[in-house]
DNA sequence: AAAATCATGTAAGCAGTTACATGATTAC
DNA sequence: GTAATCATGTAACTGCTTACATGATTTT
């Protein structure tokens, strides 16, 4: 039920359509939420029944049509009772500390492989957030509230992919020695 | 599907009923897979149909009849198969983190009191760890291999906990500022 | 007396993925 | 000519959650 408020809350920033709020899944928001165009679609169909959303019909020519969506009064109420109900904690799903976890039945050279790929996915996204820390998010104190907000989800981020950098560097050179030696 | 391999993984070091299962999944798997008896129940009959594992039935008196799961050859070569397919990179689902995004729409105060309750789980999370840690994982590199795989599953939550704490570390003065000054 | 442990399951429903479907326009 | 962008949707299926169901034994 959270990418219903997610919705709302891309909605309450500014009105937008589906595709819009598809790409808005892509970057930002992305980060700690992710849905499909099929699902955005879908959960606006049944928000626009419920009257949390209302939409306009918008013609273009030398583009399909297309239909705005803006949050209803409703819809605003509807997010903040969500707003103040208390989260569940995260869990985690990894398959890959699974994989880890089943250790010599498995390939240590694919655990490493797998590894090494995904540290170079997290030092890309480390590069990209800080990039966005640095053109957005200077002076932080000095921001606009909204921003102040948003930019510690930014740093929580941070933080995260820190932290599995710090732990690939540890199980990198174990995962070697274990390859090395079922090679030898 | 990876419940199915999580399930194959804990029958291939020993032989085991659902209800023991579930219990491990309350456990060490569970930091990293969760899933009710339900769900196992389920994987376990239709594994059994596809002849990845077998069951005994064990009459007991003074408590239920049980059924003693184990891995047959079939689930070891799906279990290898399974290993050395590639991982999807993990995405993150965070509620409280959406909550954060939506910031000055929401209380302040409520996401202050929600980060310092999840922060008190992290601290008890992180000492369990602590405690493992000591108590199993002593001399890493003299224990068997098995040992210093799960191991490395381990101190990825540990690295986890950690940078959540740090986070935390930044976050909890800025909605302490934030309550404050809605109060005043 | 109440609650927890042992032990297994069914059924309904929701959330999310994958596949399929269309079609014009614009950029390479 | 091929691929990407704009723009919307349906349908089938899988995975998972929630609720319901039973019942003896053991611990508090």
């Amino acid at each position: 039920m959270a990418l219903r408020y997610a919705i709302l809350i891309s909605l309450h920033e500014e009105a937008a359509t589906g595709y819009e709020i598809t790409k808005k899944f892509d970057q930002g928001m992305g980060f700690f939420w992710q849905a499909s165009h099929q699902q955005i679609y879908l959960e606006l169909k049944k928000m626009s029944d419920l009257g949390l959303v209302e939409f306009q019909h918008i013609e273009q020519d030398s583009k399909p049509d297309k239909k705005l969506y803006q949050i209803t009064s409703q819809g605003i109420q509807a997010l903040k009772d969500w707003l103040i109900q208390p989260v569940k904690t995260q869990t985690i799903k990894d398959s890959l500390l699974m994989k880890l976890y089943a250790g010599p039945l498995g390939s240590a050279q694919h655990l490493l492989d797998e590894v090494l790929r995904i540290k170079q996915e997290h030092v890309e996204l480390l590069e990209t957030f800080h990039a966005i820390e640095q053109e957005w998010f200077q002076n932080i104190d000095q921001q606009p509230l909204p921003y102040q907000y948003i930019y510690y989800t930014l740093r929580n981020g941070i933080h995260y992919v820190q932290s599995w950098l710090a732990w690939s560097e540890e199980v990198i050179p174990f995962l070697e020695k274990q390859a090395g030696a079922a090679t030898r």
